[in-house]
DNA sequence: TCCCTAGAATGAATCGATACATCAGGTGAC
DNA sequence: GTCACCTGATGTATCGATTCATTCTAGGGA
């Protein structure tokens, strides 16, 4: 592939001029720049970007850690990283980290070879093992961590404002005349899973609804486990009249055990999610589900990170919280008048 | 961040013998290994990627140019690529091209900058002008198809023998009794598309059914053109008793679509589809899809290149087609004894 | 005519790693 | 004791772009 050398030799100029042009720098006579853009059309040539990075100390490279890819909140937040990323000349390498810690160490040092110009971060559960995480902080590379806030590091973030989301959704089920709601959560050690739970109890405290232990059961955000669970739930004898689930994963779990078990939704059962489900809206039922700006965090994440790297490292990291919305489908709607609720 | 030098000096050895340990080469005795190896682990070294390409000319990156990861197809396909990258030590770039031509040339132009040690492509449509991946080819850049295979390019390509799973699924709706099938198709420049017609096509020739131009609409796989074809056609007076639908997201258009009017799926038509389906199988009714191997085609997809990489330009391309399988589901079940399909 | 200056073009040092030619030092054979 | 040999460590040229100090050129003013 032609060098910036074999260009400048091409056109009869110094490989400085040729630098120049690519640079756009206005130090340039017209009639040369025109004979060098020439040249690199002719030759094809495209300019070496380890060369570039390695003298200018910046990739224009970011990486991105997320938990897993076919879930699909993680592609839209991808599109929103890609798209702010591309509007400002970088590009985005995504890496699963399927929420293994090791995963996500190895990952984390490829990047960090990479020399990337920052980092966006879906933290995994690591009960406390942060090392790898302060040690990307103590290098100074920029780091945003999205979704999922950590606790006890210093890192800005953008993330869903889950307690409140969670409120509205629960807000909207006891409207509906629901007591017996059940709650299927994530694994506690992310602060989104414990966020949804906090915003279950604080309505169920509001609406002066005594909690129930057996009411409330902890999965890991995949639908194996809201499919396990949900089964385990209906055949407690805990009659539940309505179930919560922490997130879109899990609710297609619990949606495939209700409709095994020859329950009906919402007939039976009424669902409420917080985080979007797959298909949701084309098939029955439609699924109340608090849908929350997953685009949105990817795209601010990125604004967020390259404002910080422009700035340079801010003192205090910032905390950027997004509303949800909800959005009331069909596994909702018929219970007003279901005698079940009747107190 | 520290150097290969500082780390050197640090230890007390010289820059060759550190980059021999970072190589693993065992000419290094093992007491300056140890001593080499907690020096890095103290500075918390990490060797600069971009120099070692610049001298390399390897850059362990691949790229990977999709239409739209919200497709839930491509996520499958990108976590197959990034599996069987990292196993082999690379690192996978994916970027959308949102089926836009411009941005398809403006990504592979980005990539060839990088100097990206392969490109996995899924083509936008073209129209023939397809310039910029011949001179992708010229370049000696290894590039491998996926999923579409572009006409006319000498190229190699891994994708899902289209036509024997459309063949497949279309023998299904006969074998029910269906005679009036619709089909909703994508964009013909697509080679996936042409071929799914095709199998259709095949199919209902092999039956002695009448193929009747009324009842094949073409649309872009894309959601809303799912549902605008399906609205137009359930209104047009043809009465189809069912519809193959070329891809997952059209899918769920004509499922919103036949919600929308107040038809049952499948008590008042069938519906089947190439591809699968976000949220199938935990909501009623569950669609009978031609499921494609998407991981595979992203995960042998890598393998493809990298083997010709390793290899050297193969004289002639080599092309993979993976075959589909199909899952049945509830669309297409009840239909057997609807009196609408008696003759 | 000559000098000065501003603008334009040049060219070499540099980024951080690799890889190879070179060198040092120890061992064994004669 | 000398020399050849081998292993292990070293030093440096190199990859391709950037950047800036330097050089060149042309034109205007005195």
């Amino acid at each position: 592939m032609a060098t910036i050398k074999e260009v400048a030799k091409r056109a009869g100029v110094s490989v400085g001029t040729v630098s120049n042009v690519l640079r756009g720098s206005n130090q340039v006579a017209a009639n040369l720049r025109d004979r060098v853009n020439h040249t690199i059309a002719l030759m094809d040539y495209h300019p070496n970007h380890a060369a570039r990075s390695l003298k200018t100390s910046q990739t224009h490279l970011l990486g991105m850690v997320i938990s897993d890819l076919t879930n699909p909140f993680f592609p839209q937040l991808a599109r929103g990283a890609e798209d702010a990323a591309i509007k400002q000349g970088y590009l985005v390498i995504t890496l699963n980290s399927d929420d293994q810690l090791d995963r996500e160490k190895r990952i984390l040092s490829a990047l960090r070879s990479r020399r990337v110009d920052g980092i966006l971060l879906v933290v995994a559960p690591n009960g406390g093992h942060d090392a790898h995480i302060r040690a990307v902080i103590a290098s100074k590379i920029p780091i945003v961590c999205l979704d999922r806030v950590p606790e006890g590091i210093p890192v800005s973030s953008v993330a869903t404002d889950a307690v409140a989301g969670t409120e509205m959704c629960l807000r909207h089920l006891i409207a509906l005349g629901h007591r017996r709601i059940a709650m299927l959560g994530g694994e506690l050690e992310l602060k989104t899973a414990q966020d949804r739970l906090q915003g279950y109890k604080n309505m169920l405290a509001e609406a002066d609804i005594e909690i129930e232990p057996g009411l409330i059961l902890t999965g890991d955000f995949r639908t194996a486990s809201g499919y396990l669970l949900t089964k385990q739930l209906l055949l407690s004898g805990r009659n539940p009249t309505a179930i919560f689930v922490a997130n879109g994963m899990m609710a297609l779990g619990a949606l495939r055990a209700i409709k095994e078990l020859g329950r009906q939704c919402p007939g039976d059962i009424a669902l409420a999610v917080f985080d979007d489900v797959p298909g949701n809206g084309s098939f029955f039922p439609e699924v109340t589900a608090v849908v929350q700006p997953a685009y949105q965090i990817g795209y601010q994440g990125v604004e967020l990170l390259l404002r910080q790297r422009a700035t340079g490292e801010p003192r205090t990291p910032v905390q950027i919280l997004l509303q949800a919305e909800l959005r009331i489908g069909e596994s909702t709607q018929l219970l007003r008048t279901s005698p079940v609720l009747t107190r």
